[in-house]
DNA sequence: GTCTATATCTGGATAGAC
DNA sequence: GTCTATCCAGATATAGAC
């Protein structure tokens, strides 16, 4: 179908490389950082952020030491306190930072679409291709969301319901408006939402299977689709 | 239907307690446990597992110190090393008895039942059933997976695939009998697979709904079957 | 801004009394 | 079989030189 996102597009549309994702974080988090040169920040910033999601994606954020992360990121540990005051603060900053993004390119995705059964589908396409390119964000994201304090903990599970909703009220508007027949939008919502999940969280599988993320893409719509379609 | 597997039913069925898990541990395991009475045996190793998932479930086993599992346990730390001989070995214990006693009831479940379209319901069924009775081991497997070491996590993948297998397998066979219709079985199982984890891995939100592990199981299988019966 | 060196503490593990 | 006391490796965090 014509209509379809292509991943293609997707990249070129969407800027969230981890430099732009840095870059980001240190514009909107300057009084917190010593480092005032924007070049320097944003440079370290990345090798910080780049080693952190992959030792911990690897071995989970609390069984990485410091020390390690020093190593990987190729900067002392004196150096790596310039950018945070403490290991939780670490990882606060890449569980909201990859938040925050990811909700703003998702929305900016699927607002101003009317039709609903197309609605649907680029909600999920948008959903999948943005975590294709955010993988190691939304991996960490899910799996150490255990390890935040009381207060971002709350956040993050805000976070996971939000994107839950945003399904749960294109099947809804579909259903008022006869394009979707009567199933339970809630429990369809959270399935959804799962299998949205199986796609950054078992990537090895479907890598080593040679399925892209179109093909899983075109697959789930076809899957959801043939549930929610009237017969 | 009167054929489905209720949960009632089910729980009385099988046996796994937390004692008849523990029990069956020391029975298998009598050689790498220094404490020979097998009814102090057994109450300590409850007192163990409970607390270990208990703590590890809230704030992730590297994280849990030994010291905060005597304490929630009520054994001190030298009483603890008589049960295991350090910590990673703990983390193995739990891993590898949850898996043995699920993959046990799971098969015994689903053998000799002949025909498919019953066999896929009794499957997910007693997948849905048993993470919710074993559910805190479960999620301990699945999310502290990366902490095992190479060799343990070698069987952790196997286990993931093995259980998939068994859905790839029903589909295949349906289709072979004409009882379901051609659909890529693989992404198909991977995607059931994704749904029972749901299951377990987040009760918290299903449990804030009212929605038990019956109606999951029902809604789930109209979803598969609405897709993988001939139209 | 970045590094090295170090203070301070916590965690896993064990020895030996009971 | 169980506990207390302790060892020591390795962790976070910081001070101060450059």
């Amino acid at each position: 179908m014509s209509d379809d996102l292509k991943f293609k597009t997707f990249k070129k549309l969407v800027r969230v490389s981890m430099e732009d994702m840095c870059r980001e974080y240190f514009l909107g988090n300057r009084e917190n950082i010593r480092i005032k040169k924007e070049g320097v920040a944003v440079k370290n910033l990345v090798k910080i952020f780049n080693a952190a999601l992959t030792i911990s994606n690897a071995k989970g954020f609390s069984a990485m030491s410091l020390r390690e992360l020093s190593a990987e990121a190729g900067l002392s540990m004196g150096a790596l306190y310039t950018y945070f005051t403490s290991k939780d603060e670490l990882l606060d900053m890449i569980q909201r930072q990859g938040w925050m993004i990811a909700m703003r390119v998702l929305l900016d995705q699927i607002t101003e679409i009317e039709d609903l059964r197309l609605k649907l589908k680029r909600a999920i396409h948008a959903h999948l291709y943005l975590s294709e390119v955010m993988q190691p964000w939304f991996y960490f994201s899910y799996m150490e969301t255990k390890n935040l304090a009381k207060e971002e903990r709350r956040n993050a599970i805000e976070a996971e319901l939000f994107t839950e909703r945003i399904f749960v009220e294109i099947l809804t508007q579909g259903q008022e408006k006869g394009v979707f027949r009567a199933v339970d939008v809630e429990l369809a919502g959270a399935v959804l939402k799962a299998m949205l999940q199986e796609w950054y969280l078992k990537r090895w599988k479907y890598a080593s299977r040679g399925i892209n993320v179109e093909k899983y893409a075109d697959f789930l719509i076809d899957l959801v689709e043939s549930y929610v379609l009237p017969r």
